[in-house]
DNA sequence: ATATTATATTAATATTATATTATTTTGGAA
DNA sequence: TTCCAAAATAATATAATATTAATATAATAT
């Protein structure tokens, strides 16, 4: 492997993998996934992915702080949708290939 | 939601968000990367990454057993290579969008 | 003001993943 | 056979993540 190209490649692979691992939670996927037609509040997405309102609030606020989503709220519920671009890009790929 | 549709991508959800999962090792996505064009052995692929002969060996066991990795031996060197096509898919997607 | 519902935060624990070191196996060469 | 290099395995220590439960906040309704 020639040193030049090599170098790029690592440093991105540290980048990407870390967001893979974001995407690599089944619930965290399945929040993803569900967010790719529209936003959804927090109580859809937790009776979607059949766990506690506490465990979905953890993983709507890592994914938040992550980037991966946002958030608005109105009247006493909060609404989420997938907050980056190349997140959708990459989902949809992988739709097209395992799905 | 509909729970025709919802039932079908919980599953699939799970066992992709699996695959991720081994992707989203900083290593683990490296030897990747590096076997997209051709096989590789051991030691390059090691030297490659940065980390000991120990450490790559089992992440290349792991790799192998979950079938994304493929090996052949020759001499007394090992050579492994991409065993997925979805996983070459998914990894090309991945380039496309992040590199 | 109090109660209720929705959501968020914190803390404790359990589980799993990774790295390290030492040892073993494999196949070939002296 | 004995020796060597490459790779794999085993055992253990450490670090990262996930799970669970309890508590706190926010907005509205009574």
């Amino acid at each position: 492997m020639k040193p030049a190209v090599t170098k790029a490649i690592l440093k991105k692979c540290d980048s990407v993998s870390r967001l893979l691992k974001s995407l690599s939670h089944p619930v965290r996927l399945k929040v993803l996934c569900s967010l790719m037609e529209k936003e959804r509040g927090v109580n859809e997405l937790t009776e979607f992915c059949g766990i506690s309102q506490s465990a979905m609030s953890q993983f709507l606020a890592r994914m938040k702080a992550e980037g991966l989503l946002e958030s608005r709220r109105e009247r006493n519920h909060v609404y989420y949708r997938v907050a980056d671009q190349k997140v959708s890009r990459l989902l949809s790929a992988i739709r097209e290939i395992y799905c």
